[in-house]
DNA sequence: CTTCTGTTTATAAACACCACA
DNA sequence: GTTGTGGTGTTTATAAACAGA
């Protein structure tokens, strides 16, 4: 019934092309009208360039496996002069052939229309956080709570596919999601609560009441959640900034028995890769967030991309891929031979046999041998064939090498995207990105850390968050920055 | 059966004196000979300095509870000119009327010999530490592990009282005991096991074998615990420096059916207090190590010390008195009460009822009605009274603020008490002392952060490592900084 | 007094990784 | 060389006790 304890299975990597289920465009209602700009397809060398469809902010560039990163700089820096200032900072590549631009554009409405529900519709506790002097401001478009759609009480029952499957997320992933859910990314217990089991209906039809145990224990007991308490009683559950990966939701892919993210384009999802990454919200000086790309590696830019990656991420095992009815997010399987020697040999999987009862109840065996409890000496009553059911999802905190601060004071009104800049110019970033190496190495191109980052994020979720400070959208005076200047001083870094 | 899963409770204010068996002076033993000087008790007010029976660094200062600091410095001045240059810098504090001198060191003496048991004589497994090219210094004498007295094979079954009762120790505690007790501070795993089922016979005989798999999970899973892998394939644990208390299961006392550790003298029992401390091993620079006396504190004070134990240890939650059974550390109350407020009306404790069936394995009950899942709604069946049920001892790592460094590399041939010296110089501890305070409230004498560093250690265990790298034994060119021009500043500083 | 929130430990489990047979 | 295999290490889940508001 339930699965595993060990639960890190969140995006997996596909075998096949999905069962596409054919209720699909029935819900194109997003906002197309409100942020989303007319899509600007600049064809050079096959790229295509398409705005998100609700988020101003971002890019969705189609890359072919055949365009080299200089065309994609090129596309990028043509599609920048067609924008205005405060253009676009975050990017999401598509790597392998799509569809044409309308699929592109619902591939991103149907996954970011995040779950129509009433958002302050359940018991009135959301309530707090508006009233209890947070002076936060109002509309903040940097962060990913793109929903609100109104929808006063839809069928709850609708939100999830078989209304009560245990999601396939950690409570981490999903505390997390629920945290970055916010604007203000600080919520209550009880918020946190309510925000699960109306995502994810099983916690509040078939869980055990345990499970709300299980949500305070990840809360306390991992460092990246810490508790601020405002001047008045009700304390608020924060992400540290420095370690936020910024994962939400609505960036991961629901499989097919999922109706809303369903919607996939045939033709996306055979061949194409998704990568979006979020880069650290606080200041990450040390460790680059670049644009991923496939670019042949020998083994030793394998073992340094290897280190980087375990200064990065606090993981210390390596996630791998792989199962079906996970949810899944595509991508190009050149990108994972990098770090994970493509172990995608997927034995055919008999599935069933005690499938339903894989879940061992504590205390009732007393394996006297092992001493992990769960190695049943005996091989015959063994879980059958559990390879295959691997994953690449990286929910852990960031690690950040020297720490610095002890995490700033409770700050209300901060939106971290604003306060805490990635970089000040875009030369800081590029002179970071090449100094980081100059210690050893120093002659690997820039795309290297393109794939390390990638396997940074377990090679399934990078979303480029160039994000300086001077293009902020209220940051005007400081916006003459030009972006296309930036792209330049990218390209010389490449090709040197 | 099992106790309870949560167990900080370790050692536990007691009630009453004990009930102490007969069988006493049976092992006195130990090193007497070795290096044991010779009791000098210079009865300044009531002090009495007595050489510890078997560490020659360490000097046992018994102080009345009339006595003042100045006496108390006064006393260690004089014992100071008795003794070598490369004098004693570990100091055990007990407090209260206690007996003869013979007594005081017989206390230690049992207390220190650790449980005779051949070192080596299980499985042959722990040669692999002095062999695999580890370069340790052989003699270092400045760690806790005293014993080795080459006693081949005694009846394992004495080592503890029931022979198989569970020891009230958390796995971090005994993981700490057991890696302490080394002294290069490193074991590898097997040793570790061997180490617990050695001390503790109860994992050998009647845990279940997942004990093993607690234990991987306590090192994995705590971070003050680090593995560090030899050039060979071997690798060992050890305990972050900076983080380490030095607890040694030797600085237990042992309740009364513990043969070895009951041969407490009677007279001790009654209103001694005992107060040992073991000082991280590593820099500290910011929170100072000092003698613990009872002071009057009056509530802000105490605010003030509560929120410097919070920046010392890394526990968020305050560890309380009490129990009966559980292994007791004497101490005088006045001292507990500067920080909880003296809750030591415990109830007559009805023993039994289901007492042996408190444990409650998972999964059974399903509790629909409670997050926290054995908050049984029925309160006919909740475990009876445990209140007064507590305990003191803080095992959790040292919290060190800045944390500047990731933690060294591997340093086989490191001993931490002499290559990581806790001060410079003595002039250096004082004024890191003094120069703590200087933000905020500057004029709370230095006995206030006595009275805190106890609540640190949870008022149980006070070491006072004074450890200065300029006296260490072999390091005698150095050594002309006189001791006893560190105790008139010490003076000075406190008359401030 | 209870309930909710928060902290800490214990235990089971899955699975990754690796030395070694 | 490959290939299990068992020991070791990491991570998550769940139950539980208990502190504190
Ligand atoms: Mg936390
Ligand atoms: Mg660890």
């Amino acid at each position: 019934m339930m699965s595993s304890p060990r639960r890190p299975i969140i995006l997996t990597r596909r075998k096949r092309p999905f069962q596409r289920n054919e209720a699909d465009e029935t819900q194109n209602k997003s906002s197309t009208a409100s942020g989303a700009r007319s899509v600007s397809a600049s064809a050079q060398d096959g790229i295509r360039v398409v705005d998100h469809p609700t988020r101003p902010e971002a890019l969705v560039v189609v890359v072919p496996e055949t365009a080299g990163l200089q065309s994609v700089l090129d596309a990028l820096t043509v599609k920048r002069k067609e924008g205005g200032t405060p253009g676009p900072n975050k990017f999401i590549f598509l790597s392998g052939r799509c569809g044409s631009d309308d699929e592109v554009k619902a591939l991103f409405q149907a996954t970011s229309e995040n779950k129509n529900r009433p958002e302050a519709g359940v018991a009135g506790n959301d309530q707090t956080l508006p009233n209890s002097g947070c002076t936060c401001k109002e509309k903040f478009d940097g962060c990913v709570q793109l929903q609100e759609p109104q929808h006063t009480e839809e069928n709850p029952s609708a939100v999830k596919g078989p209304l009560s499957e245990r999601p396939p997320y950690s409570y981490m992933a999903m505390i997390q999601f629920a945290i970055n859910s916010k604007k203000n990314k600080m919520m209550t217990l009880k918020e946190i609560y309510n925000w699960i089991e109306d995502h994810f209906p099983y916690f509040r039809n078939v869980a055990k009441p345990g499970w709300k145990n299980a949500i305070r224990h990840n809360l306390s007991l991992n460092d990246m959640f810490i508790r601020e308490r405002a001047d008045g009683k009700i304390s608020y559950w924060t992400i540290k900034p420095e370690e936020n990966r910024g994962l939400t939701l609505d960036q991961m892919y629901k499989p097919a028995f999922d109706p809303v993210a369903s919607s996939f384009p045939q033709a996306m999802q055979s061949e194409s890769s998704v990568v979006v990454m979020s880069a650290p919200v606080a200041e990450v000086e040390e460790e680059r967030v670049c644009i991923p790309f496939s670019e042949p590696c020998n083994s030793e830019q394998k073992e340094i991309l290897r280190k980087r990656y375990e200064r990065i991420s606090r993981r210390k095992q390596r996630l791998v891929p792989l199962s079906n009815e996970e949810p899944v997010l595509l991508f190009d399987s050149s990108l994972v031979s990098t770090f994970q020697e493509m172990e995608c040999d997927l034995e055919p999987r008999q599935d069933l046999q005690l499938q339903s009862e894989t879940f061992k109840t504590p205390d009732k065996g007393s394996h006297p041998f092992s001493s992990t409890p769960s190695n049943s000496p005996e091989p015959w009553k063994s879980t059958p064939l559990d390879k295959g059911n691997r994953s690449v999802m990286d929910f852990s905190p960031i690690r950040t090498p020297p720490q610095r601060h002890e995490h700033s004071e409770l700050s209300f009104c901060s939106t971290p995207f604003r306060d805490l800049p990635l970089f000040g110019s875009p030369r800081e970033l590029l002179a970071s990105c090449s100094h980081e190496q100059q210690t050893e190495s120093s002659n690997h191109s820039l795309t290297e850390d393109f794939v390390l980052d990638t396997m940074n994020d377990s090679l399934s979720n990078i979303l480029m968050d160039i994000s300086f400070s001077g293009l902020e959208d209220d940051d005007l005076d400081m916006a003459n920055l030009s972006w296309s200047q930036f792209i330049p001083e990218l390209k010389l870094d490449v090709s040197l």
